[in-house]
DNA sequence: TTTCATGATTGGCA
DNA sequence: TGCCAATCATGAAA
């Protein structure tokens, strides 16, 4: 009633303009008459009771002129209100709206499933440490909690999608049934329609956000997990440990050997990255703590060796961990377990020696059966003296990693380093 | 609970 | 870009 009132009113008011069009004020003709009458049938429907309003508005609804009637009232409904509205209401693109969609479909949350891929890659990304078994563990938790996600923001977005749905077709049906009463353009039902749609993406919006934020916590909570430290398996830690200490004179593992020492640690890359790095400053930082370490890696390695050369494997081997054609550091760490020890034993090793024409295989083995018959010696002696650093606490300039990436050169660092 | 060991991160440098 | 140095954060032993 109070809707039939008010559009009733509305349409009196907007009769104003129009009688004026229609010189309703000048003598009136027939059909001005008529529309006269019902204008003024309806400024009175307002003062009358209810049954007669009913009466009165079927009545209207009756009449022969109404539907021209209306249809003019709704031409300049267009013309007027509408018009105004309709540059009011044209909203850019939201930019806002874009940008959360953008991130659910990066996310997988939005669009087609990924099946956790573009997920899992950013995770791979984020998770450059932990274990290969961990990552795998963390993933499978993330992509869980992820779909999860995914299901509640489709689920309530259907949910918005229905609920828009059935609004709009009510209210589509309540101003068609509106539009016998009042002047209802269809103009008007669509621009109805799509301000529902606007209040609806509106509350989709809040949805995307909310579903953006629980996105970034979920991956702020896997991030975090990164910094769980995990320590390294005896295998991993044996593995790292027998490079360095065979390759003290020069402890900068190339890409090829890292990429080795990581699949044989079970570890990545990166990680192997860390370890060489915390392992160069704290062995600097405190040579004496990690000497005996070092006896024993040494120790360890010369044994290694002498099984490797008693068993025939040798030969196979390259001498220098670094070149890129080394499938193996075991022979090489022998090599440098040799210098080490002679450095410790002060034997005059001269790099003349080392004939650039004599196989590196053949030289390791020297080297490894000249080291293993003195490993008596070992124990007693400053195995590793910081020698292999300078003084400004660096490895020595031709230890530098650039230095590694030919066998060639990783040659000449160990001459060097020999010669001294 | 404290202390130490150790993997990861960060900022600066060459 | 890789490394160093400092630092953080956590696991493990005391």
């Amino acid at each position: 009633m109070m809707v039939a009132h008010a559009s009733l009113s509305s349409m009196a008011s907007l009769a104003q303009p129009v009688s004026g069009d229609m010189e309703l004020g000048a003598a009136p003709m027939p059909q001005h008459q008529d529309i006269r009458d019902i204008l003024q049938q309806i400024m009175a429907i307002t003062d009358q009771s209810l049954d007669e309003a009913q009466a009165r508005k079927h009545a209207l609804n009756c009449h022969r002129m109404k539907p021209a009637l209306f249809s003019v009232l709704c031409e300049i409904k267009e013309k007027t209100v509408l018009s105004i509205r309709g540059i009011q209401d044209e909203d850019p693109p939201d930019a806002q709206l874009m940008r959360l969609d953008n991130m659910l479909l990066a996310e997988g949350v939005a669009g087609p499933e990924k099946g956790g891929r573009g997920a899992s890659r950013t995770l791979a990304a984020a998770a450059a440490g932990g274990c290969a078994n961990d990552n795998s563990i963390e993933h499978s938790d993330y992509r869980a909690k992820l779909s999860q996600i995914r299901q509640i923001y489709h689920s309530e977005l259907e949910k918005y999608e229905q609920a828009c749905s059935e609004f709009t077709t009510h209210v589509m049906n309540l101003l068609r049934e509106q539009s016998r009463t009042r002047p209802v353009s269809p103009k008007e039902i669509e621009r109805m329609v799509n301000i529902i749609h606007s209040k609806f993406s509106t509350i989709q919006m809040q949805l995307k956000q909310s579903t953006c934020e629980a996105v970034m916590i979920l991956r702020s909570r896997f991030l975090d997990a990164r910094r769980k430290r995990r320590n390294f398996s005896k295998q991993a830690t044996e593995v790292l440990n027998e490079y360095f200490y065979s390759h003290l004179s020069n402890p900068y593992p190339s890409e090829e050997a890292k990429e080795d020492l990581a699949k044989r640690g079970g570890i990545s890359v990166s990680q192997v990255s860390n370890w060489f790095g915390n392992k160069r400053i704290r062995y600097k930082k405190n040579m004496g703590k990690f000497q005996e370490e070092a006896n024993i890696y040494a120790a360890k390695t010369a044994v290694d060796a002498t099984n490797a050369v008693s068993q025939g494997k040798l030969g196979s081997s390259p001498s220098t961990p670094n070149s890129s054609s080394s499938g193996s550091f075991k022979v090489s760490h022998s090599g440098e377990s040799y210098l080490n020890l002679q450095a410790l034993n002060g034997d005059a090793y001269q790099s003349s020696q080392l004939g650039a024409n004599i196989p590196p295989q053949m030289d390791s083995l020297h080297h490894v059966i000249h080291a293993t018959g003195r490993y008596d010696s070992i124990a007693g002696n400053p195995l590793y003296e910081p020698q292999h650093i300078d003084a400004n606490g660096r490895w020595p300039a031709s230890s530098t990693p650039s230095s590694m990436t030919s066998p060639a050169a990783d040659l000449g660092s160990v001459n060097s380093d020999a010669s001294n």
